[in-house]
DNA sequence: CGCCTATTTGATCTGATTCAAACAATGTGG
DNA sequence: CCACATTGTTTGAATCAGATCAAATAGGCG
């Protein structure tokens, strides 16, 4: 992950108005959230699963998941986050964590008390549909992830991935036209797409070898974007991204 | 499904009252919900993907599923859909469907038009939350499929969703203490848990082989409830039901 | 250098798919 | 009320995508 030199709170804004359009009186308000910066080291928890937390976080700097664990202790990622997305944004209106929010790579993350959180809204109302609609969205993309598990093969699974993490990543300004950074092992690809992580090193030969992609370390390249959402099944409209930030 | 006798907004309340408290007040304020009843048929849709609904519906009688299709055809069914279930109240944040409803029996559903919603939140706010924590659920359950599909094996997944189902139909009445009603194919099972209906015919065989359920025709019988959960790693505290109703 | 972690390769096994057909249940119209 | 179409369940055999087990290779890094 690239270290962002943009404040958290532009980092808030930034990713919101990936999706969202906010007016100048709703951006000047979310700069007054009051949060705290922490360091969370990699392969570690920035909230437990059972814990009924009074923050909400924001990821900064680093990568994040939400996961859940199986019985038999197989890990399951649930979703990707990285600057500026809230992923217990939930936490507001269901008190008790039903799944975890981890570091997959160390991170820094901003923790900002729920009482600041409805306070805000309470003076500005109608950023109570700004981060409900985040979280809509959210939603909106836990469904694609089943779609992704339930019904494609172990490459269009990969593809599909990173397909959606480039786009993210691009709407974030994270990425240029062809490549990103992202620091994620292969067990961590196969965590998040159902497959061992033997498959995955195997998919992703493949991606290669059909000169789709191409990746060193955490540096990976798209080298052919219109093969590579048709291998991955990508249509990028369940991600909600505003058409500005598309066609930038 | 057994036909519902109760009125189309008191099915709303008592859904919602499986995991949220209502106030007299707030009860009261969604009795008032203008509501225009249709009948939709069999394998039909309630809400196709891409349209930009002005209302949201509620499912009544029947049995209804979110979906979505994968290239080739393959279908995956997200979510499934009873009596008093609102699944598309994301619908009043993210304009664009991204995902179909569609109904799995004969279906009733009730149509409430998106002004009548953002008039009834604006005269009682506190209503929005309501509506906001019953979104937050059904992501919280996405979740959990999510990792059914990732990381439990064939028979796991269907026990899975048996147990899900059976808590929450109980949760409704809708189920006695061992058994229910549930108009689903084994194909639509299959859609379900990203399997074939080949293959969920003989995990079925296999649960009524082990004696965990029994089924004849769309009547299910739970004859091993221990047994069931601890063969579909079933926890249900994702379904963020509320004790009243669990201790029922 | 030696340690630790991630990637890669090979061989084998298996859960699940695919294809095909039989069988059961339900409904429809003549 | 029976012939017939329709849809869902069940069974069998062959095949395959992906898992498992095991070991080799390659990088970082203190």
């Amino acid at each position: 992950m690239p270290q962002r030199n943009i404040s958290p709170h532009l980092q808030i804004i930034q990713q919101i108005e990936t999706t969202t359009k906010l007016s100048g009186e709703q951006r000047e308000a979310l700069m007054t959230l009051p949060l705290r910066v922490k360091q969370i080291s990699g392969k570690s928890d920035v909230v437990r699963i059972g814990e009924r937390p009074h923050e909400a976080c924001v990821i900064l700097n680093g990568l994040a998941c939400r996961y859940k664990i199986a019985s038999g202790g197989r890990r399951q990622i649930l979703s990707l986050h990285f600057s500026g997305d809230m992923p217990d944004l939930h936490g507001l209106h269901v008190k008790t964590m039903d799944h975890a929010i981890g570091a997959i790579t160390a991170t820094s993350v901003a923790m900002i008390p729920h009482e600041a959180m409805k306070a805000l809204i309470s003076e500005h109302p109608s950023l109570a549909d700004v981060f409900t609609r985040q979280a809509m969205i959210e939603g909106s993309i836990a469904r694609e992830w089943i779609l992704n598990l339930g019904q494609r093969t172990g490459s269009e699974r990969i593809a599909h991935v990173i397909c959606e993490v480039f786009m993210r990543l691009r709407a974030l300004k994270l990425a240029d036209s062809v490549s990103f950074r992202l620091p994620i092992s292969q067990a961590e690809l196969g965590e998040a797409t159902g497959l061992t992580s033997v498959h995955v090193n195997r998919v992703l030969q493949k991606l290669r070898g059909a000169e789709l992609i191409a990746s060193q370390r955490d540096l990976h390249r798209i080298i052919d974007w219109e093969g590579l959402k048709s291998a991955g099944d990508f249509d990028s409209s369940y991600l909600h991204l505003r058409r500005q930030v598309l066609a930038a």
